[in-house]
DNA sequence: GATATGATTCATACAATATGAATCTTTGTT
DNA sequence: AACAAAGATTCATATTGTATGAATCATATC
């Protein structure tokens, strides 16, 4: 119940370059490495997928560095965290093969937690990169979230 | 952004006990540990916290077993995900005694996160081990779940 | 006292994640 | 051409959380 690290780096790779849009020079890995205390190389990465993901622009060289492809408004949080996070996939019956858990036919786990998950999504979904960096007092744009809901309960 | 297989495991006990409340025997480990074709020894610590989290009363020597303490339509699927998984601290600053980050102060990635938490948590909280055993068609209660949002955006 | 149950302890396996050294490639500057 | 500054890639490994199970203990019933 937790995104990985990875997942926090790259937010905040973002979110450093979302901070430094007007200036002059182009934001570095270096920089960036330096300004957190982690190793250079390992955000490197971090910053690798994000431009193959087209959210950065990034120049090799010197005078190069690396860019938000688009505004900050426009790169939706919810959006990014489904990309750069690996696993959605929640729990399982232990084994689909040898499962003689006579619930499973009718076990609604599956769906709950597939419900949750989108919930948790939903709120990300209405948050941009501006907004972080923005007012901490503005933490989603949707207070109320639609539930993906099949059926709502009607037997009392 | 998943739970653990723990979690899950704590899950199918309580749903396989309550799938089973109506039986004379009361359910035990081996039982569902090979029904399952997992180590009894590990499931046993899993009904061992279930038992000292109040869930289940656990009952030694023979004639003995697992049972539900309180009625299955009582047991609500949130608070035990709350109780079993262990980290719901998300990201965090890299570090908060080293932190330069420029933007900490007005940074506000942690208050979303915790609010997509509340939202994750709040479907489960919708949701008790009788609804997950009982009906397919019925996954959440509280179709519209009121987020926690501190204020709304009033700037447009 | 034999047997069936849960409880505890201990050691280890496993996999995901994280890390960083070293090196390569590209680009601008001198 | 040489150098320097940037990202890109490769490789090996560290770290950690999670999962697993063997072995043994404690308890209760027959």
């Amino acid at each position: 119940m937790r995104l990985t690290q990875w997942t926090d780096y790259s937010l905040r790779v973002l979110m450093y370059c979302a901070a430094c849009e007007h200036r002059d020079l182009p934001v570095t890995i270096t920089e960036i490495a330096d300004s957190h205390g982690i190793s250079r190389s390992h955000l490197t990465k971090i910053v690798q997928q994000l431009g193959a993901k087209g959210l950065l622009q990034t120049t090799r060289g010197r005078g190069g560095g690396i860019r938000l492809c688009k505004p900050a408004a426009e790169i939706n949080v919810g959006e990014l965290v489904r990309q750069t996070e690996t696993d959605f996939a929640m729990v399982e019956c232990f084994d689909a093969q040898t499962n003689q858990c006579s619930l499973s036919p009718q076990c609604g786990l599956k769906g709950v937690l597939h419900q949750a998950t989108n919930s948790y999504l939903a709120v990300l979904d209405g948050v941009t990169l501006a907004d972080l960096i923005a007012r901490p007092d503005v933490q989603a744009k949707g207070a109320m979230v639609e539930m993906p809901v099949s059926r709502k309960r009607d037997d009392g």
